[in-house]
DNA sequence: TTGTTCCAGCTTTTT
DNA sequence: GCTGGAACAA
């Protein structure tokens, strides 16, 4: 066996770690430092060193992205069939067991997968019903006291000694919420991992197998684990020390999720035997991008601490940018931008860094305005769009008519007649009865206890159902879903000229099909769950992020929490003020500002080469205008590493354009139109005056022109303006 | 039952 | 400033 392949790439912290015998090993792996790296070596080197074999081998991530890359890099390493090893997110694993041993869990062999959204829409149901007033207990709030509890591993009836009132209330939720899960035979997202914790707990047999069987388990991003999670890994290794975690406590940035960083300390205690490795040599960043990142994240007390060093050039210093307002700051970084891309350099590896989503608009607008392509991640993710999850709940009731989400959710979608009125017969007799709501309906019919036309709506609903099962039969799964979106009307719904984003939903629902034809059926990896089945859960677990299309040459923006993980060789962080970040409701609390702290070390580190901070005097937030200070976490900074950029006031009249609402996944890079109007154009406007066209986008009824007034900019539908070409 | 208008409220996000 | 939800009118 030549070993030299797997451990000729690493240092010799790294090489230690993946060579280690087989023990609790606590590996720290600082920003930039090779963890995944690590991780997939040791992977390796357990199988093609050791002969442990590759069933054997659990490794848990907390994202898709990280397990699909990990599983990506160990198959090109190792020529065993890598297809045996369980590698996957918590989710997806504990989806995986429950749909393997769904009796012995309790479950019914068809259960569903609730997403948080369907999480709330079933909340809200029963709020309803419960005659609950919802000012009073919002939603959310409940949402994630359920959600809290359950990460806990908290079930109602462990929670009956409370005697706080204000607890007893939402108990009392909580408890008709598992009732309804129950009868619709549904589970959410905590509701997963509870379960294989309690199936693991209370079966012996069963827990012996899984002890036996993965000798050797794996996790990454360990300081992310909440309290359930950790459960049900030290479930899976008792007293063998068979556990490899990767983690940064300096990197924790998931606390207000339910993520404990105790669980570094508490495996400590776990495993007394257990051996701790760090990984403190950065190979991403210049000296300077990291000594600035050691000197904010000394300020945190309590780190199990360590301290980044490289071998790297010093580079260039930090450049800090005080802007006029928030146009002037994005003037400015797009100029950057448009120099860096100058002078020979991919826009892909330049990040835009901001707390907030909101933020991200000034921005784009700068991009756009220069005719910078770029992309925005985060927003609404594809299967989280209302016209996908519409489609997928008819998809739902062909395979379970009894689950009441989804019949909730379509039975008047698009509008057919069935209104507030016969939903509240419906569900009556559905509580009466204790039966789903399909079954009530077919009740209801059958006695003939509704109005001529209610029960003639709600027929042709049935009907459909009916027809949906009858003449899928054979279909292949895009097959299906092609038949059910056209047949259900959503298609012809979404078409309409009225709906707003008629072409763009249009254009989800054609993609939902190709999503189904190019969807990767494994019967084992599923437990042999219809194939359908196995679409609806990965289309609840993986709610469709980085779909697909990487758009070829896009400067990047998006959130700091997003950002962990990646890298770029020029970072801009953006809105370095007080309030904003540190965000206002977090300085209330030492905790969160801390890890609001340690969100500043990630944005950092991200950096390779070139780092810029940048924060406003005054911007425009929540519609008012607001004067801002300059965040701690700059002063926090050694000078000497920084270089302060005096701006050039020339005061530039404040643009307020109208907020573009196009996709948030893409400009179009090259713009292409028939019509008459093209960028660069002088015009004239009725009550805006004169102007010149900024860009130009879509055509016929949908084109639309950005044109830049004197007094201010906005996008305007050709079709319903006039605008006279001078 | 459906469509429109008005008003409050607002981090971060995966699964 | 934008969005979603609730109260309204047709």
């Amino acid at each position: 066996m030549d070993i030299n392949p797997i451990i000729a790439p690493l240092n010799d912290a790294q090489r230690e770690a993946v060579t280690a015998p087989s023990q609790a090993m606590l590996v720290l792996a600082g920003a930039g430092s090779g963890k995944t790296r690590v991780l997939v070596h040791r992977i390796v080197w357990q199988i093609q060193v050791n002969d442990v074999s590759p069933q054997s081998i659990l490794a848990v991530t907390f994202t898709n992205k990280a397990a699909n890359e990990m599983r990506g890099r160990i198959e090109t390493l190792v020529e065993n069939n890598a297809s045996a090893m369980w590698i996957g997110t918590f989710h997806g694993i504990a989806h995986r067991l429950l749909r393997r041993h769904a009796e012995q869990a309790g479950l019914q062999k068809n259960f569903q997968v609730l997403d948080s959204n369907d999480q709330q829409r079933l909340i809200k149901r029963l709020l309803t019903d419960l005659n609950i007033d919802e000012k009073e207990l919002p939603v959310k709030e409940i949402q994630w006291f359920i959600n809290e509890q359950k990460d806990a591993g908290l079930r109602c009836k462990d929670l009956l000694e409370t005697t706080d009132n204000n607890t007893r209330r939402f108990l009392q939720i909580y408890r008709e919420y598992e009732i309804r899960c129950e009868r619709s035979s549904s589970v959410d997202f905590a509701e997963l991992l509870l379960r294989v914790y309690e199936l693991l707990r209370d079966n012996e047999s069963l827990r012996t197998q899984y002890q036996e069987r993965f000798s050797q388990i794996h996790v990454d991003e360990f300081q992310d684990t909440n309290h359930i999670q950790y459960a049900w890994l030290t479930l899976l290794s008792p007293n063998r020390d068979n556990m490899f975690v990767v983690g940064d406590d300096d990197q924790a940035i998931y606390g207000w999720r339910g993520a404990k960083i105790e669980n570094i300390y508490k495996f400590q205690q776990h495993y007394p035997n257990h051996k701790v490795i760090k990984l403190e040599q950065n190979y991403r960043s210049t000296s300077t991008i990291l000594k600035a990142a050691n000197k904010i994240i000394a300020n945190n007390q309590g780190r199990i601490g360590k301290s980044l060093w490289t071998e790297m050039t010093e580079g260039e210093k930090i450049s800090v940018y005080a802007a006029y307002d928030e146009v002037d700051e994005a003037k400015y970084v797009v100029e950057r931008i448009r120099n860096w891309v100058a002078a020979g350099n991919k826009r892909s590896d330049v990040a835009i860094l901001y707390r907030s989503n909101a933020q991200s608009r000034q921005f784009e607008e700068q991009l756009m305005l220069t005719q910078t392509p770029y992309r925005v991640y985060g927003g609404l993710r594809f299967f989280d769009r209302a016209e996908i999850k519409n489609a997928l709940a008819y998809l739902r009731l062909l395979e379970t008519p009894d689950d009441n989400v989804s019949f909730d959710r379509v039975i008047n979608t698009p509008t057919r007649g069935i209104g507030l009125k016969t939903m509240d017969e419906l569900r009556q007799c559905a509580a009466e009865q204790q039966v789903s709501l399909w079954m009530a309906a077919t009740l209801l019919l059958t006695q003939q206890r509704l109005p001529n036309r209610a029960a003639n709506a709600l027929v042709s609903f049935l009907h459909l159902l009916e027809q949906f099962e009858r003449k899928t039969v054979g279909l292949s799964l895009s097959e299906k879903v092609h038949f059910v979106i056209e047949h259900s009307g959503l298609m012809a719904f979404y078409n309409q000229d009225k709906v707003e984003k008629s072409a763009e939903k249009v254009e989800n629902l054609k993609e939902l099909v190709n999503a189904a034809e190019s969807f990767k059926y494994r019967a084992d990896e599923e437990e042999n769950a219809s194939e359908l089945s196995a679409f609806l859960s990965r289309a609840s677990l993986e709610s469709g992020e980085s779909q697909g299309d990487e758009f070829d040459d896009c400067v990047q923006l998006m959130t700091l929490h997003t950002a962990k993980g990646l890298e770029f060789r020029v970072v801009f962080l953006v809105g370095m003020e007080e309030d904003l970040f540190p965000a206002q409701q977090s300085k209330s609390n030492a905790g969160r500002l801390e890890e609001e702290r340690r969100l500043c070390y990630v944005g950092i580190t991200r950096a390779m080469e070139k780092l810029y901070l940048s924060h406003a005097e005054k911007r425009f937030l929540y519609g008012r205008e607001t004067s801002s200070s300059k965040s701690r976490f700059l002063g926090e900074l050694p000078k000497e590493l920084l270089e302060e950029i005096r701006p050039k006031r020339e005061v530039s009249r404040p643009i307020t354009a109208k907020s573009p609402t196009f996709s948030t996944f893409k400009l179009p890079p090259e713009i292409q139109s028939e019509g008459k109007y093209k960028k660069g154009q002088h015009v004239s406007h009725e009550i805006f005056g004169k102007g010149i066209i900024g860009n130009v986008e879509g055509e016929g009824k949908t084109e639309r022109v950005f044109v830049k007034f004197r007094e201010d900019s906005r996008w305007l539908l050709t079709a319903y303006t006039e605008l006279t070409i001078l």
